[in-house]
DNA sequence: TGACTATGACTGACTAGTCAGTCATAAATG
DNA sequence: CATTTATGACTGACTAGTCAGTCATAGTCA
């Protein structure tokens, strides 16, 4: 029992890490054709988690998908909770330490939020990442694992971060409103609203994220007068 | 079979309107017993969505909580989905109702907004509309008729109520950034937020909402100096 | 008023179908 | 050939929706 969950942990280091002794050999024949399948599945379990929910997906469905018979989806994971979570680690971390990364911080904050907000657009809002993040609000709350996951390493990340910059932001005169601080949520809050409606709205009525953000910008920081 | 769809109806109707001959006659025993019935499975099945989802909630929990037999929730709804469909609309109304009363236009745009926000917090943030406000979003995708209901009854009313608000800020120079009227969902986002912050994320980090909407409402019009 | 009948709200055991997870077998690999 | 990996038919638990039967209440009549 508790052995093939340990296999299927294996087979998720394996992917990014071909056995700590032969450290930068090329992976073997085997093992790369099992990180291919892991991410078919993934993939595959995106989509159908997406389309219709954790307890409305079919194993069936996502295994067709992946083109993999459905046993297979048990040689990588333990069961359909925890592909569902490993799932959203998966997914979520390279996000984050693609957002993570910040430019020279030489520019202005307005200039450095405004990167951020460019790639966040590019990369969460409207994308399959986007419709991720509205499956995490929505199926967070039976999930704690996933809520937990999700606060830890992307929430209260983002908070602090945007926190320290709204801080140096006022430090350096660009914000007046030292309360900002206290409440970054504010500052984040459009993208939110902005990745929720492209999921359930876009149809009715589709909104610029970009000039959105823009404009919420020009609030925080004063219209913008010259380049 | 369309039959019964149409009792159902009947029933609900009668819960509000009496039969349109006798007018204020009292209502029968019977009818009265039938709504209140109607209003315990509504109940009963708004906790059972909000805690396991549309998909994993069993009809024989609901009936079990609302202390009545699996078929008498036939006896009012069609079936699981549009029992879910007419949930949604008969906790919202009410709510959209309440909260379409605004004060006199007689005080400043910034009162006119700061009202509809505390209101806005008492009735939803941190409630349970709040939770189904959340669970719209969770199922809106896989249920356009829901989706559909929000947008046209809430959202489209709430955008365009507060950019008639922010035009009325702008005309009377109490809002200084035109922009703002294009974007209405910058000023209703934080509230938003707060009503999925309590969902997901309150016992990780509680969030005082009401001082976080005041934050940004001095974002919004500049810090208050006097009252 | 009291007795008798008609109504339809209500019940819950039952059916038919679904789907997560298993495992005997087969294919691929080295 | 031995071992690892993959398959998909199968099982058993679970649940939406049904329906024949019950019974409290409304209606009728003497």
């Amino acid at each position: 029992m508790t052995k093939k969950l340990t296999k299927a942990a294996a087979a998720k280091a394996a992917t990014r890490n071909p056995e700590a002794g032969e450290d930068a050999a090329p992976m073997s024949n085997r093992a790369t054709r099992a990180a291919e399948r892991r991410d078919a599945i993934v993939a595959a379990a995106m989509e159908e988690f997406i389309a219709r929910g954790f307890a409305a997906t079919r194993l069936d469905d996502i295994a067709k998908r992946a083109g993999v018979a459905k046993g297979t989806i048990y040689l990588h994971f333990k069961d359909k909770e925890s592909m569902f979570e490993e799932l959203v680690r998966t997914v979520i971390v390279p996000v984050v330490v693609k957002l993570s990364a910040l430019p020279p911080p030489t520019s202005s904050v307005r200039d450095l939020i405004e990167t951020f907000a460019g790639n966040f657009l590019k990369e969460v809002i409207g994308t399959r990442r986007g419709d991720l993040v509205r499956l995490i609000v929505a199926e967070g709350p039976r999930f704690p694992a996933v809520a937990d996951f999700y606060y830890r390493e992307v929430v209260s990340r983002g908070i602090a971060g945007m926190r320290a910059l709204i801080e140096l932001g006022i430090a350096r005169g660009e914000i007046h409103q030292a309360n900002l601080a206290r409440y970054p949520q504010i500052v984040i809050a459009p993208a939110m609203i902005a990745v929720i409606w492209q999921s359930l709205f876009a149809r009715h009525a589709p909104l610029d994220a970009q000039d959105m953000l823009r404009v919420h910008l020009d609030l925080i920081f004063g219209e913008r007068r010259t380049t």
